[in-house]
DNA sequence: TATTGTTATACTCTATAACTATA
DNA sequence: TATAGTTATAGAGTATAACAATA
């Protein structure tokens, strides 16, 4: 029966993946309407106001060259989303924060990304809650592996 | 009530956004093993060797420009995956089709896709096939909408 | 010497506008 | 005149290598 699970869990895969296809457009819209990139939203999504983040460790969370993340937060400070500040004690790194306009618009960005897809609205409760409680598990398992 | 399913909802996209993230890495793998773009395994995927398909709907099926296919074409064409026929009856028009190696590539790409992340193997047979139904339930809901 | 971050450069991906050839 | 596709061009995103400042 070892078979039949790897063909189960392809086909899962596969569904999932037709999913996030068909709604993708949605994802498309919020972002055109700020006037972002798919790599603004990520950066604002992974930065904070309180104490900033070095441009090593932001690299790495992009999985991107540290040249890379140079011209990715260079875009978001041109239009005042962000700031390099100084880090004391070492004076080679500097710390990236969110300015309070930073904030604002990555408030406004996880409400617009985080409002589900119509269809998922559209399931039964004990369907959509049947998805979450499989998503956290296998969120789970790649925690473990 | 309706707030609370609104909640469990968004709660359920996050997730999905989550286990998509933390899964990523595999995916890059493949494409990387056959010196890929995300852009041509896209096409890969979208080609077939019968009947071939016009520049215009490829296009329109990657939401994209139509130099912008005319750039993906040319780029699979040079590695031999594809080819450009006339159309007989519209001399405008010309049908893409795949070549026997792109075929092939086509069928290694799959495959490599397809392999679930082995979080999801993981995870038990009865939870696999309610993920597995919810998703199927929330594709067939993009399509009524 | 080693590390943090930036600049110079080049290549890929994408869209807009102008163009060619058919219809 | 309209449509299918390409080319010219420019801007965004990415990496490599050389560099500056600091440790």
């Amino acid at each position: 029966m070892a078979t039949d699970k790897a063909a189960l869990a392809a086909e899962t895969w596969a569904r999932f993946f037709e999913f996030l296809m068909r709604t993708h457009g949605q994802r498309d819209k919020v972002m055109a309407r700020y006037g972002l990139t798919p790599n603004d939203t990520r950066a604002l999504m992974t930065l904070d106001t309180a104490e900033g983040r070095t441009m090593r460790s932001l690299a790495a969370a992009w999985n991107c060259d540290a040249s890379n993340a140079t011209f990715i937060i260079d875009r978001l400070e041109k239009r005042g989303f962000v700031e390099r500040t100084a880090k004391p004690g070492d004076r080679r790194v500097k710390l990236v924060i969110l300015t309070p306009a930073g904030e604002k618009m990555r408030k406004r960005m996880k409400e617009g990304m985080y409002v589900p897809p119509p269809a998922l609205l559209a399931l039964p409760r004990a369907t959509l809650e049947a998805l979450r409680d499989a998503l956290v598990a296998a969120i789970k398992e790649t925690e473990e592996g």
